[in-house]
DNA sequence: CTAACAATCTAACGATCGTTAGAGTAAACT
DNA sequence: AGTTTACTCTAACGATCGTTAGATTGTTAG
């Protein structure tokens, strides 16, 4: 074999890592998941619906790859993003796939909010909304990750605390609700909540990672 | 099972379709030659070093991530890119990849044409440059690829016709040689080649897929 | 028609991957 | 010191993947 081409077989083994760490659905659930703020293995695994041994071993793989970093806080291991170019990787990589299959976007159709969602191309009016205070927006994750990074003028309230904390919402105001973004389905499940309520409610299919804001830390 | 779950497991399984598709290097190298322009699968196999049985294995793998189309024209089977968001999908998991991966970036050093080469930054610029004929840049690759798609004010001097046509390329002007994209070597032999023959030249390590320009057909 | 060619399909192999179980390590609490 | 907790490592299993060889299909040329 030529020299030349030794060369670039290493080149395209190289980028190959980064497919493989792409190639498995739990990776790329952890990914997400990753986005949304640093983590401990038990915690990934739980939220990603596996085994911790599998968890450990899927993490071995991302940082294999360097996509992840890690860093041991007493008992626990934390995961996180090794920076923001593997959340925009994460966004590109389903946009490809949605762009490509059919499959991917009747799947993702299933679970659009019934009729309403918000048009995602409107950011900046919908920025310029919530900090007059005209649209009420409130980020239905965990506490943490909503300290890890959340959307501009955004408040914090966990879907498991949000039929307790309904009084906090001000009446006649249109409550826009998001989550870990569109694969995730709190923001749906919070829409159908307040519109039982009586709320007018809307879903925004989109979160940090789609916004490009980076978690702290 | 949750039924939740079911739909997100089937989602995130779609985009992993997309990662398996990349997770072979050859794979990898054939999306690199597609987004040059269509081939039938004998010149993909010969480019990529690979048999025929094989790259027709990887082609089929690629069809089925819907990531290239196929035409059979009469007795060959044609295969080009499905659209543009694919060869962006290349340049960005390329670009994660050498962030990300020390090994990628030490290799790529070695095949940098020794100290010289063009900024990436600049590319109006250089459109510039080239528009008003200050500096010459030349397309190496084959014939048919330059047919297809080519840098704005290039011309088409494939590598192995280069040696015989030097008399078409002024004295006193610096070349701009470019071919596929950073991963290819034959602007790296061009520029060696020039320079022996005493011309200032450089290589462009970017090509039609870095500048977002589709093959045509 | 036959011959030549391009490409795919089938079957097969060894290698790798996803997953699970069991043992092992390292820190924190008693 | 001993126990618990959080995680990783090793080994193992079946499933899938990359690759090759051989037979097959479909098209063109004579």
């Amino acid at each position: 074999m030529s020299d030349s081409r030794r060369i670039k077989d290493l080149l395209y083994e190289q980028v190959a890592r980064i497919g493989k760490a792409a190639c498995s659905p739990k990776r790329l659930e952890l990914i997400e998941l990753l986005c949304q703020g640093e983590k401990n293995v038990e915690t990934l695994a739980r939220e990603a619906a596996i085994s911790m041994k599998l968890a450990s071993a899927h993490l071995r793989e991302l940082r294999a790859a360097h996509l992840v970093d890690t860093e041991k806080q007493g008992k626990n291991v934390i995961y996180r993003i090794a920076n923001r170019a593997v959340a925009d990787f994460w966004v590109a990589i389903r946009s490809l796939a949605e762009d490509r299959l059919v499959e991917l976007r009747l799947a993702l159709e299933q679970i659009a909010c019934n009729p309403k969602e918000l048009a995602p191309q409107d950011r900046a009016s919908l920025v310029k909304l919530a900090k007059k205070g005209d649209v009420i927006v409130i980020d239905v994750r965990p506490a943490n990750e909503y300290e890890a990074a959340h959307l501009p003028f955004a408040r914090s309230i966990p879907l498991d605390e949000l039929k307790s904390r309904l009084a906090e919402l001000p009446d006649g105001k249109t409550v826009v609700a998001y989550c870990r973004g569109p694969y995730c389905l709190m923001a749906c499940d919070a829409v159908n909540l307040l519109r039982q309520q009586g709320f007018d409610a809307l879903r925004l299919p989109e979160g940090v990672a789609e916004w490009g804001i980076a978690p702290v830390r």
